[in-house]
DNA sequence: TCAACGCATAAAGAAGACTTTATGCGTAGA
DNA sequence: TCTACGCATAAAGTCTTCTTTATGCGTTGA
């Protein structure tokens, strides 16, 4: 009942990297730790309802996480949560376990 | 001109491993390290030609190799490869060098 | 309490991913 | 050299993902 659980989780957090512009949004967050969702927006250059679209598959993928402060929503990546997912990976693939990848990095 | 690669096969990457599918065929590359399409497909209780679909992706995203022996084709996991994208992903995200993960492992 | 802002979500359409069935190409063995 | 096997690929259809445009809901500041 978790070996199972990790098959369910890892196609949405891979899902997550797999395109474009999720990937430049997990750049850009990587650079700047934290930014509101219309701020990402322009920044890119795309559309707010596109932007929270990609927000979504990043955030139920366990890559990015939001907090709301007043009407604003801000990301960040969520390193532990990306953290853990590289471990299944890794046991999945059957490898060393490897190191935890972000283990020495802070969450914001 | 080296950086700009990286945005572009990542995406290909994560796509390999963001369908059940290709993750079953992957976990069962773990497990038996090499192994002929069709055993792929008689063990995983799937067509042959789905297979092979889904093969390509797992091979252009570089998580797959395969080599041909007289008509057999077989497919094992790519751990050299693996590993680098996997490092790719981190700089991306500005971690830590972070351990080559697999590096220990010799591929096949 | 009203207006404006920030974000999410819905609806519709376009693009892409996936599956099945059918076929073709190369290799091995008779 | 003919047949059967192993695999790849093509064609057609279905399901999913993604984009845009429109709208709604919560929060802030007037």
């Amino acid at each position: 009942m978790f070996l199972p659980n990790q098959r369910r989780d890892l196609p949405t957090y891979f899902a997550a990297f797999s395109n474009p512009t999720r990937l430049r949004m997990v750049e850009r967050l990587a650079e700047v730790r934290e930014e509101s969702v219309n701020d990402l927006a322009r920044h890119l250059r795309m559309s707010q309802p596109r932007i929270s679209w990609h927000l979504r598959m990043l955030r139920v993928g366990g890559v990015v996480r939001t907090r709301r402060e007043g009407r604003l929503v801000y990301c960040s990546l969520d390193r532990e949560s990306i953290s853990r997912r590289q471990l299944e990976l890794g046991e999945l693939l059957g490898l060393e376990p490897a190191q935890p990848m972000l283990s020495n990095e802070v969450n914001r």
